[in-house]
DNA sequence: TGACAGACATCGAAATCCGATGTATAATTT
DNA sequence: AAATTATACATCGGATTTCGATGTCTGTCA
């Protein structure tokens, strides 16, 4: 539950820059946009959502202008920028590392397998001994 | 490079819990095991580890106790309590569940594809209009 | 008229990671 | 013998990130 907003640092500008890359889109778009994709499992809350765009507008990954679109508010579509592109590419890159290297380490049961040895017990060498 | 330092948030207690469910270690083996079975994709400062560890502790997920194996510096050997395992458990499940997600969302592209169309294109129905 | 959804924004609290720094012992190298 | 490296523990402060709370404004629907 709470370690959810733990783990989505440092992804926020991945998922965003990945949105725009299919396509301009507004904020609160960007928002419903990364909840539809993965089945609600990943919230943006608009106090991370909107200062994650100013930052990467000051970084020049994404420009946005205000559109007037006949009806409503007016809303800041964005556009992600070719430097915008690349830094995606990176990122994915760095993700598909990381996601790899926590797998190797967790292993990936989930069955509880455990042979939980009393005190004392060794299991493996310890290096430094 | 450093987007990995963000990555990792959240995920420390997970791995140590991973590597400790497979025995008994102390917090600079723990370190070493995981860099090992990472490939060295992550590595644990000292500033994270040991304060991590005395969390979990301070939780009642792990147990520490005091060893000094004939020869070297006293260590603090972890071991993994049955609470612990249960919490290791739900970890991994919300580990499989958010890098789905994440995955679903950047799609996993690498290859640079993009449209990038000009300002103002509509590539999809925006929501809200 | 009121309630709700769309749409933008900011601020401060809380959590986390890491670099720097410190202590100490054993092994290795020079 | 001296210096360096590795083992092994620990803490502190700075930087970063997320989110809850709060606020503004417009349009729609009952």
């Amino acid at each position: 539950m709470d370690s959810e907003r733990e783990l989505l640092k440092g992804n926020t500008p991945t998922l965003v820059l990945a949105v725009l890359n299919d396509g301009p889109l507004h904020g609160y778009g960007i928002a419903r946009e990364i909840e539809r994709r993965s089945d609600n499992a990943l919230r943006f809350k608009e106090g991370t959502l909107y200062p994650a765009l100013h930052a990467l507008e000051r970084e020049g990954l994404v420009v946005g202008e205000w559109q007037r679109e006949g009806t409503g508010r007016e809303r800041k579509v964005y556009l992600i920028t070719p430097a915008g592109i690349a830094d995606l590419e990176r990122r994915t890159r760095t993700w598909n590392t990381f996601s790899s290297a926590i797998e190797r380490v967790i292993g990936g049961q989930t069955d509880g397998t455990s042979a939980l040895p009393g005190p004392g017990t060794r299991l493996r060498p310890e290096p430094g001994t």
